[in-house]
DNA sequence: ATTTGTTTGTCTACCTGTTAAACTAACTCC
DNA sequence: GGAGTTAGTTTAACAGGTAGACAAACAAAT
């Protein structure tokens, strides 16, 4: 039920303590180390010692004095192993080897033409595989594999529901744990996009971010007091059926005047079609636009800025809901950022309640494409640091 | 900056875990305590006689035995201290003094005619004045004091902004604070109304609670991962102004469309006195409705529903955005109950995404009128807890 | 009534890990 | 080159938890 405290957990959490105090400061002394913790330092040099043995600290050279004796600068070993993380999209696959620092190494991109499940399946496990045999030699080699989906996921893993891919019920955890045999991460792509950017991005200080992906559809991350939410059983974020049109279109999920029906990379392509702008099945609409825009077509610069509003009312509303330090905006939708941006600014900006008491920041995502799979890559990392907390004393 | 754990640290988790064990399984054997803590029976013998010490944990006499020498009971002391509570409402204070259950032992109304604060302030001051006097003699006296405020409060307790009340940047902590020179709790009412339900009311075993407070405006206390949440700086939960009509009423907010303009008491009124169902200006309007209401007049049996379909829009985007475990309608709307509630649930269980892979309840306010008050009691107890934790070893 | 086995709660010996403080090492500055 | 500083290690003391022995108190079986 509940956990009991001992001296061993009291050394777990110094340890782990230690640990993130020299990834975050590297490179740093361990007297250094002491201050900051407020450990003392022969604790601190005891820890040390262990997490060296263990590979996840290395001594480098000597740092500067500053009057005295020289430190000895201590960093953190982000080649102890790496990490492999797959973003699965409507349309391609993104798979890349990361260091325990979320440092990308090496990338692979495969287009699809299917969503199938069983044609994408094996072409994942390919991906992976040829990942594998890149992955260079370490001491903790291969340490887990993450995998970001624009799906709602339970908490042990299971796809319940990927309406863009029209997946049902798919165990994908278990079944890649079975192959693999290694820690294996499942989560939703808006989350993950969310977790990356707090973690390597745009909003690393922020304890309360909201991270909107707008592509296809909508789908929201929310970091709340620093935690990854995810709700009762993995639905929560589904925002972009969030009403905001209490009579308007009706949408798939049974519900009228959904969000992502007027805000979303599908809603800009149906509109523009309907007037016009682009013909229906000719390549890629989006890119069209884009390219429109770029072209200073007052029409498409018109309708982009339509969206943008459209984007705005829902992003008030999440802020009016969670008064976030940070809201990040991430996916497709925000190529076309030049035209979109200025309107969701200035819209926010008018209409949150409060906004003059909020030192609300809005970006757009730091790490672009990369938001999601960089997630993936600290949630397998974090995954494995906690392992190792447990296993190791 | 991070915390570092020792065995005085050990100490104090373990004493409290061996506390609130106690709290929650009350009467208990030390075996007993021993056997759900995880700690070991010496352990639990010298922490509880520690607690005897302190009175906050008492033997009752001998227990039953299953089969072998009979256990001394352990019962919490809810009387080594009492707690004061205030519910500060639009046209009434409510005051009470609870014990360290949280239950209530005396209480008083004061009903107000304005809500000018220079008038106010010393109306409260004397009624917490008055229960003071009625607090039983205890080891730890009055405890401390907790307003709950239909108000955006900030994190040292300052009210930013109390629509209903005309109230601005008034530093209540600070000043109640001076005044009896004991710990002082400020809380948005919704937030209290959700923490009283979680802590004693109908969701005690839910960590993701949403409970909606319906009065004359809508305010959200969120229960998310088991604790109540804030955002940045006090203003999260102000979803009576989520946008559910993009070119809907103007709000005074500045926004267009806010739920509470159409889910709200005063929405009801106003509908009301426009439909000419009951004359503006003469006695209690909301009174009057529930009256026809109860004389069957269908004109407002039928205002109610279209009510109740507004409430469950927002609900379910609260439903959406949160997957919640339990959602709690509370204050003063949910006395029409009875023509509200079963609209509000068909449509929730129609429209909100994945409904039937959860397990969601929908409530009403278990405490009625006192989840306010009780949470404020919850969070002064559990602060005054946490204080002897730290000061006493 | 006695015996047997069980449960409760205390006590003791032991172990682990942190701390304080002494100590060594290495360097800067005058 | 000595004085002062800073870095890191070592040592003894200490706190608190654990395991396991033990006594007390009881139920059930004989």
């Amino acid at each position: 039920m509940s956990r009991t405290w001992n001296q061993y957990v009291v050394k777990q959490e110094n340890k782990t303590l230690v640990l993130t105090t020299v990834m975050n400061h590297t490179p740093i002394s361990r007297a250094n180390v002491a201050k900051i913790t407020g450990l003392n330092k022969g604790t601190v040099s005891s820890l040390v010692s262990e997490l060296i043995d263990e590979k996840l600290v290395e001594e480098s050279g000597p740092g500067k004095s500053s009057g005295g004796r020289r430190p000895v600068m201590l960093l953190f070993n982000g080649n102890a192993g790496y990490s492999i993380s797959i973003e699965l999209g409507v349309g391609y696959i993104l798979g890349v080897i990361t260091d325990l620092n979320g440092q990308i190494i090496e990338q692979d991109t495969i287009q699809l033409q299917t969503t199938h499940f069983n044609t994408i399946f094996p072409i994942m496990i390919n991906l992976i595989k040829g990942l594998m045999e890149q992955v260079p030699k370490s001491r903790y080699g291969v340490i887990g594999i993450g995998v970001g989906v624009p799906a709602v996921v339970s908490r042990d893993g299971e796809i319940l529901l990927a309406p863009n891919l029209n997946w049902k019920n798919v165990e994908l955890k278990t079944k890649l744990e079975n192959i693999f045999n290694l820690p294996v991460y499942i989560e939703n792509e808006a989350n993950a996009g969310a977790y990356g950017e707090m973690r390597y991005g745009s909003s690393q200080n922020s304890h309360h971010t909201i991270f909107a992906s707008i592509g296809i559809g909508i789908g929201v991350g929310m970091i709340l007091d620093g935690k990854l939410y995810h709700g009762l059983n993995g639905f929560a974020g589904e925002l972009g059926h969030m009403t905001i049109e209490k009579d308007g279109k009706t949408c798939r999920c049974g519900n009228r005047g959904c969000w992502e029906l007027y805000a979303s990379e599908q809603a800009v392509i149906d509109m523009a079609i309907k007037r016009g702008l682009i013909a229906a099945d000719q390549g890629e609409p989006f890119e069209q636009l884009i390219q429109l825009a770029n072209e200073e077509n007052q029409a498409v610069i018109e309708l982009f800025e339509e969206i943008a509003t459209y984007i705005a009312i829902g992003l008030t509303n999440c802020i009016n809901i969670f008064n976030p330090e940070h809201v990040i905006i991430g996916n497709r939708l925000m190529r076309a950022k030049e035209w979109i941006y200025p309107t969701i600014e200035s819209y926010i900006l008018e209409h949150a309640i409060g906004f003059h008491q909020n030192k609300l920041k809005i970006d757009s995502a730091k790490l672009g494409v990369y938001s999601t799979i960089s997630g993936m890559a600290a949630f397998t990392i974090e995954g494995f640091l906690l392992d190792q907390k447990r296993n190791h004393a």
